[in-house]
DNA sequence: TTGCAAACACTATAACATAACATTCTACCC
DNA sequence: GGGTAGAATGTTATGTTATAGTGTTTGCAA
C-alpha cells in the first residue's frame, strides 16, 4: 500500500480493507512505542473513523458505536479521540468539528486537508514545505509558531466532474 | 494609518482609536456598496470586536453587549456576525470558535492568522502567495479550491520575550 | 396606505465538548 | 494469592457554541 500518503490517494480506487488493516497495525505499533494500551474502546473509535475517508463528528461516532446494545456517553468517545489524536493517529478537522483517521502514518505533522464541500471526502496532503514557508513568514513578524491548521474547502475531482457535467446538461 | 495590513501591525503601538474609526468607516462604505444597512445591531457587534486585536466568542459578545439593560439572544449576535463575515469585515477563527475584526480592509481573502496561545492576540497576515501555492498543490490532485483556512498557533513577539525572560530568571 | 422585503425579537433546541467523581481493570511488587 | 498504584472506563451533569422556526417591527417604494 505505497499509495497511502500520496496526495490523491483517497480519490483513487484502492483496497480499502488493506488500508484499514494497515492503519490498525500502525496504531498497535504506536501504542507499543508509547507504552499505551490499544483498548477495545480506542480500537472501535479508530475503526469507525477508518471506515471511510470522511471525517465523523463525535456524536456520529456515538450513534454508530454499537456497544453492548447501549450507547456510549460522549465523554467516552471524546476520551478515545483525544488519545488517538495525541498519538497522531487521527486529526481534527476544525472547519467541520469532525475527526478523520490519519492516512499518512508516521507523518503526523505538516498536513494540509482538502475538504470536499459536496461529498465530504477529505484528502490529507503532505504540506511540510508549505508549513516551513508559513513559519518563515510568521517569524519575520517575530511570531514563534507551534502548531498549524491548514484546511482547504472546495470540490474533490469526482464532485467537480459531476457538477461540470450537470452544468453542461442544462 | 498605512500600518494596517502590515504583518506586525497588531504587535506595535498604534493609535487604536483611529484604527477603530477607520474600520467603522470602511464598514459603512462596504454596506453602501452592497446596498445593505449598517444597523445599530451590526455596528455594535463590530465595535465590540474592534475593541482589541483579539477574537471574541459569540457568547462573550452577548455578555458585553449592553443593550437597553437586557441581554440580546445569541441568535441576534450570530445574525450580525454572519452579516459582517459575508462582507469580509470580520473573520471566524476556527481553532478558537471566535470572531475577529478584519484589519486588512479590502483584502478579505487570503489571510493567515497568527494566534498567540498566551495572550490571545491575533495577527492577520497577507497570505495570497501562500494560498496560490496551496491551490497549485491541491490542483495537482484535481481538487478545486474555494476557501482556505490557515491558522498558526504559537507565541506573539511580546509573549515569546516574556517567556524567554522568565526562563532565564530561574 | 398598502404591500413587500429586510431586519429584528424570541423561544427553543441542536450540536459540540468537558468537568467531576465513582468504579473497574491491569501491571507489578511482595 | 493479595495489595496497591495508576490507567482506563462508566456515569451524570453541565458548559459551550450554533441554528431552526416563527412572529413582529421597520424601512421603503409603488
Amino acid at each position: 500500500m505505497s499509495d497511502r500518503g500520496k496526495p490523491d490517494f483517497p480519490y483513487r480506487q484502492h483496497d480499502h480493507q488493506v488500508c484499514i488493516e494497515e492503519c490498525i497495525e500502525r496504531a498497535e505499533a504506536a501504542c507499543m512505542d508509547h507504552n499505551e494500551h490499544f483498548t477495545e474502546n480506542r480500537r472501535a473509535v479508530l475503526e469507525l473513523l477508518l471506515a471511510g475517508h470522511r471525517p465523523l463528528g463525535a456524536y456520529e461516532i456515538v450513534e454508530q458505536f454499537d456497544w453492548k446494545n447501549r450507547r456510549p456517553a460522549p465523554a467516552q468517545i471524546y476520551r478515545a479521540l483525544a488519545f488517538l489524536e495525541s498519538l497522531g493517529l487521527i486529526h481534527r478537522i476544525a472547519s467541520r468539528n469532525a475527526y478523520l483517521a490519519c492516512n499518512r502514518p508516521g507523518h503526523q505533522k505538516g498536513a494540509i486537508f482538502l475538504v470536499c464541500e459536496r461529498c465530504e471526502l477529505v484528502a490529507e496532503l503532505e504540506g511540510t514545505q508549505m508549513l516551513t514557508a508559513i513559519d518563515n513568514l510568521s517569524a519575520s513578524s517575530g511570531f514563534v509558531a507551534h502548531t498549524h491548521l491548514i484546511e482547504v474547502s472546495g470540490l474533490c475531482p469526482a464532485c467537480s466532474d459531476t457538477l461540470d457535467f450537470e452544468r453542461a446538461e442544462t
